[in-house]
DNA sequence: TTGATACTGAACACTCTGTTCGTTAACAAA
DNA sequence: TTTGTTAACGAACAGAGTGTTCAGTATCAA
């Protein structure tokens, strides 16, 4: 724990009321103020901490740790990050929700979408032996399912296990990846 | 034309304001009075038209037409929809861009999901012959990857022709789908 | 031409934003 | 414990945006 108490416990304070806020009202409705009373703090300590609500939204997600280095790759498998990267969700579920779920505004929705296609296309291109172009749109439709089974999941769109979870994305996914890279 | 010329004029100067000042500043950063001005009319005929904001939004929606009948299957292929509505995308890229692409603010892309989902859903339970809750995965996972293909296409992240997008999507999709339903 | 109706434009109360500043409280380090 | 530093308070502020009202004017279909 770094630096001053009372820093850490405004912010922290100002962070779960804005998930909480987005829970309940959705992203665009909350509104600085409702933070402020929320949190139970002074407007200018508000301001002296974050320059607007999106600031907070944004500081909430570097705290999550959307990739954590846990990249224990089972040995050959493709994307073995969907299982261990489902439970963190499901371990994060109100904070995921309130950051990618329908209510979140889809600001975040670009960070945790660079990340994770960073993420798909080293493997891709790794296992390809270089990049190809056919290769990106492929990067685009691996992403597009996860993220699509994310956020049906923590909307309580669909009720499933990790497992589950991990066993759709792969049975969608696996089987055209590898032929394409076959046919590379 | 159905109804009053004035009504008419209005109601598209609006729409089309509302899309380009999405275009050009995105979609939460566009005011009322913003569109007011471009549009070039009063204050209470906005009013008199439209409850907010994101009713533009809405009205714009339901004109595109996302989903035109033009279910022409081709025989038995699978997701035939795919490559007449990548063409469609094409011609109304602009406001496909304003109501899907990042500027966009993600109410859109709700209403797009849905629509999607739903034609999916039915080409899969009637080739599975009945619905499992398999499928249902299964839907998320397509829809996911044909939107976000459709996104970074609009966003200009990708260049490629319809033809193109319409391949990567196949490649990505149709052996996984295959496979989940020789395996029911 | 006429009756209906859409548009105008200004004014209004309201909410939210982001900043300022003097005062008080909490902190870490000596 | 003392001391210098920094955070938090809270009230006040100007500015921007929202949604409504209303009397007056222009445009419409028939």
């Amino acid at each position: 724990m770094s630096g001053d108490r009372r820093v850490r416990r405004t912010r922290r304070a100002v962070q779960d009321a804005l998930v909480a806020l987005i829970l309940e009202k959705g992203y665009s409705a909350v509104t600085v103020t409702d933070i402020i009373n929320r949190a139970d703090i002074g407007r200018s300590t508000f301001y002296s901490h974050f320059a607007d609500k999106q600031d907070v939204l944004f500081s909430n997600i570097e705290e999550l740790g959307f990739l954590h280095p846990d990249h224990a790759v089972r040995d050959g498998e493709l994307f073995a990050f969907s299982l261990p990267m489902f439970e963190h969700v499901r371990e994060q579920r109100s904070l995921v929700r309130a950051l990618l779920g329908r209510r979140g505004g889809g600001l975040a929705e670009a960070h945790g979408e660079r990340l994770l296609a960073a993420v798909v296309r080293d493997e891709l291109v790794a296992r390809a032996g270089g990049p190809a172009p056919s290769l990106d749109l492929m990067v685009i439709c691996v992403v597009g399912a996860f993220l699509g089974l994310v956020r049906a999941w923590v909307d309580g769109e669909i009720s499933a296990t990790p497992a589950e979870l991990d066993a759709a994305f792969r049975a969608a996914t696996v089987p055209g990846v590898r032929a394409a890279l076959d046919r590379l």
